[in-house]
DNA sequence: CGCGAAATGTAGCCTCGGCTATAAATTTGG
DNA sequence: CCAAATTTATAGCCGAGGCTACATTTCGCG
C-alpha cells in the first residue's frame, strides 16, 4: 500500500472546494458590477455577460439566495445581501491584486484578465498577502 | 439590453473549459508518478493519492482510456499511451514553473504547492511563458 | 389601452464527478 | 493449495451546472 501522503491529498482537495467556490464567486461580483452600472442586475444581462442560458442564470441565483447572498422577488431584478456584498469586495479586490501580480511579472494585460479569471479562484489569502507584499515592493 | 463583452465571456468560459480539463491532467499527471515510483498505477494508489474512492477513480481512468490516454485490463495496471506521457509530461513542467514563480514573488513554499494544484490548471501558455521569462531573468 | 416583444420562470433532460453497497477477481499466507 | 484479505469492477444514487422547450409575466409602443 503506498503511504498516503496527506499535503498532496489536501492540494486537491483545496482544489475541488474552491471550483466549487468558482461560479458563486462569480456571480456575486457579477451582480455587484451589473447593480452599479444600472442600480440592478437582471438575470438577462447575468446570463449575457457569463455566456450561460437564462435558466442556469435563475439556477445559480436560487443557489445564492439559498446560500443568503442575495434576494429577488419574481420577475424583478437580483440584489446582494450585505454578506453578498461583502464577498463581492473581497472577490473584486483580489481579482484586481492577481490581474496586477501577472501584469508585473510581465504577462500582457489582455492575457493577465483572461487568466485571472480562472486562477484568482485558487489563490489562498497567504497567497494573496505575498502577492500584495510583492507589488508593493516593486512600486517603492 | 447590456452590450455583450466577448472578452469577459472569453475568459469566463476559458474558466470552465479549464476545470473540466484539470480532472483530467491531474489523474495523467499521478499515473505517471506512480509508474515512475512502482513501473504501474493501480486504482487503489491513484484513489487515495487523489483522494477520492477507488469507484471514482475507475470511472476517471475510464474517460482517459476513451480520450485515449491511458490504457488498461481489466484487474490490471494503468498505463499512459504516448499522448497521455506527453500530457503528463507538459502537466508537471507546467506545475514546477507556476511553483517557483509564486515561491519567487514570496510565497511559502507549502503554500505555494498547494496552490498551485489549484492554480495550474488556469495558466495559459503565454503566461506560462512569461512566467519563465521572469525566472531566468531574475536568475541571471 | 392593448398587443407584441422581451424577460423571467418552470419542467425536464443530459453529463460529470462524487458517493455507497455489493459482487467478482486476484493476491497472499498459513 | 485453499481461504481470507485485498483489489477491482459494477450498479445505482445524488447534486451541480449546463441545455432546450414551453408557459407566464412584464414592458414598451403604436
Amino acid at each position: 500500500m503506498t503511504e498516503t501522503d496527506p499535503t498532496q491529498i489536501k492540494g486537491f482537495d483545496r482544489a475541488r472546494q474552491a471550483a466549487s467556490r468558482a461560479l458563486t464567486e462569480d456571480y456575486v461580483e457579477m451582480i455587484s458590477d451589473l447593480a452599479a452600472e444600472f442600480g440592478e442586475a437582471r438575470i438577462t444581462d447575468l446570463a449575457a455577460r457569463l455566456g450561460v442560458a437564462h435558466p442556469t442564470a435563475t439556477k445559480a441565483v436560487a443557489r445564492l439566495k439559498r446560500e443568503g447572498l442575495a434576494i429577488s422577488r419574481p420577475y424583478r431584478g437580483v440584489f446582494l445581501t450585505e454578506k453578498g456584498e461583502a464577498l463581492a469586495e473581497t472577490v473584486r479586490a483580489r481579482h484586481r491584486v492577481v490581474v496586477a501580480l501577472l501584469c508585473a511579472v510581465g504577462v500582457p494585460k489582455e492575457v493577465a484578465e483572461l487568466d485571472a479569471e480562472g486562477i484568482e479562484h485558487h489563490v489562498s489569502s497567504r497567497t494573496l498577502a505575498a502577492f500584495e507584499a510583492y507589488l508593493t515592493r516593486k512600486t517603492d
